[in-house]
DNA sequence: TTGCATAATCGTATATTTACGATATATATT
DNA sequence: AATATATATCGTAAATATACGATTATGCAA
């Protein structure tokens, strides 16, 4: 950000952004559906599924860890990733409250 | 994006991305709650409740616009605009079936 | 018609993202 | 100990995003 300070927008906002910016890229979501379909599974077997090269996947499996949406652990000399569902459950809920706030509040009817 | 094409990628997943992505600033989500709130404001008050300048607002009410998250219609010298309710509606219910899948599948325990 | 107000667009600087190949690291296996 | 395998990280090029001020365009009012 160039000249306004992120944190000059309430919390709550920053945070629930933070989140869709690691859900903006299909890769991700690609990610997050076979690690959903497989409960868990290595780097490599994400690689096989994606159109992307071994360290592109990494790098976004880094987004999704740091945005809490996955977990991993190293599984000798493998990673071994799974999805937290706790973040999940958390971000489904978010996105319902946001959503019915949107949806509520410009109640009752398109004025423009 | 450099070398893959976004286009190997199921377009359903592109398309929830591409709406992601436009949530994924903390100044857009503020534009949509103070949609929401007023029904329909004009640009200027947008500007006045935001930490940005008029050039800033325009450019991400642009960004909501592209995805379909909000309309505006000229009035006058001012641009109204308001929440697309439709789109709002559409993207609950795509996020709840995202969610509801990868919750779902990556059930019965986490495995690592 | 001239001027005013509003908002879009232009130009631009900076930061971030995305992609890749190459390399480093860490753990098994021989 | 040496080798093989898997993955993270580094380096980097190109594209995109974000922010601003300045300018343009539009429509209303005087």
């Amino acid at each position: 950000m160039a000249f306004a300070s992120i944190n000059e927008f309430p919390k709550k906002d920053i945070e629930i952004a933070a989140v869709f910016k690691a859900l903006s890229h299909p890769g991700r979501i690609a990610i997050l559906k076979v690690l959903a379909k497989k409960q868990s599974c290595i780097c490599g077997e994400l690689v096989e599924d994606l159109p992307l090269a071994q360290s592109t996947v990494s790098q976004h499996l880094k987004v999704l860890k740091e945005a809490g949406l996955v977990q991993g652990e190293i599984d000798g000399p493998r990673s071994c990733y799974c999805i937290n569902k706790d973040a999940i459950k958390k971000m489904k809920r978010q996105c319902g409250d946001l959503f019915d706030f949107i949806d509520k509040y410009s109640e009752p009817v398109q004025t423009c």
